[in-house]
DNA sequence: GTCTATACATAGATAGAC
DNA sequence: GTCTATCTATGTATAGAC
């Protein structure tokens, strides 16, 4: 699926495949300017090719931000699923891993890539693989918060493993009223601690 | 600057008036669809007025975007400008109030407004007027927080108010993953409590 | 105050040469 | 694999009748 083919000795592109230059640029363009303000025409300008290349690596636009989606949510299901599975910690030093791991993710990546996630266009029919994916992740948070919480009800679960999930992603939000610049190393660690405050004990 | 001299008898709108109307519409559709990906057409549409009517109300589209934004943060601001000079009460529980209000402001009202907080386009030039109310209301939030830890640094006090106010509007991302779905009553003093226990002591 | 009509620009997507 | 050229639809905004 990658760009095999692509010219290596010249080109405006120094970081990578013909692809990859299209999902940077709209990591870079969608979450700053939004999806529906940027046009195909902008998106390929801004990955160094003609507005009509972007048709030969991707079928639409939509296409362009589910890839952007599902590659960046992928790490965090690879590690939530992989920390679910870690028996031999307790409960709480697994969510306080994952809180640290996604937060961190979040805080320090060079582009403020979790704002794809708030994108209202999201919503969208052509990108439910994306939001299946997101649903998996969350389904990590409840198991853990519920095995955190043994004696607590069922609604109880979901309700503490929303806010932790909240306030794991708010770093999203907290990002993007700076204007979009990575926050400070610690950040992970410091919201890991603040989650485990809200579950309680 | 509101339609007075709107016909009253007949016509599409049931709600209140012309300009009301489209900023209903437009809370729906650019919450929901994304502010670039919602022509005017469309939103005069759901407003039941043609496309041109929409110019005799706003002078462009951002400007509809910017009376929707300012609309939806003034209570917010008035109450914390509110709660911020009431000297009887301890800082505590100032700030739990100041939560409370918020995330019960975004939890519960009928459309999930708070989405329009997070749109990139909020980014724009022509919306810095919103961006300045917003940043007095997380002055009000910083400032409560820096009563509640008096021997922390001043830096602390940002770290520690970044938590709390994004643990508030978490709840934005929450109603988002659920379909915009409003949420039950008590999610603001549930979401209070979590703060304060952030806040520590 | 609301409409139809329209100007004019830009949108997304395809065709076909190289 | 990349381009220019182009199609067709849709975008924002204005003009002017009623």
């Amino acid at each position: 699926m990658a760009g095999r083919g692509r010219p290596r000795t010249k080109g405006p592109s120094l970081s990578g495949s013909t692809e990859q230059d299209i999902l940077d640029a709209g990591a870079d363009l969608f979450c700053t300017a939004g999806f529906g303000s940027v046009s195909t025409y902008r998106l390929a300008k801004a990955a160094g090719i003609s507005q009509a290349t972007l048709y030969h690596y991707f079928a639409n636009k939509h296409e362009v931000l589910l890839a952007l989606l599902l590659q960046t949510v992928r790490p965090s299901i690879v590690m939530a699923e992989r920390i679910a599975g870690e028996n031999g910690l307790p409960p709480r030093e697994r969510l306080r891993r994952l809180c640290a791991y996604d937060a961190d993710l979040l805080a320090t990546s060079p582009r403020n890539l979790g704002a794809l996630y708030l994108l209202p266009e999201v919503a969208d029919e052509a990108l439910s693989p994306f939001r299946a994916e997101r649903d998996r992740l969350v389904g990590a948070y409840r198991a853990l918060v519920g095995q955190c919480l043994p004696d607590a009800p069922e609604p109880e679960h979901e309700a503490v493993a929303d806010l932790v999930f909240g306030l794991v992603e708010s770093v999203i939000l907290c990002r993007q009223r700076a204007g979009g610049a990575p926050m400070p190393a610690g950040t992970g660690d410091r919201i890991a601690e603040a989650a485990l405050r809200i579950v309680g004990r």
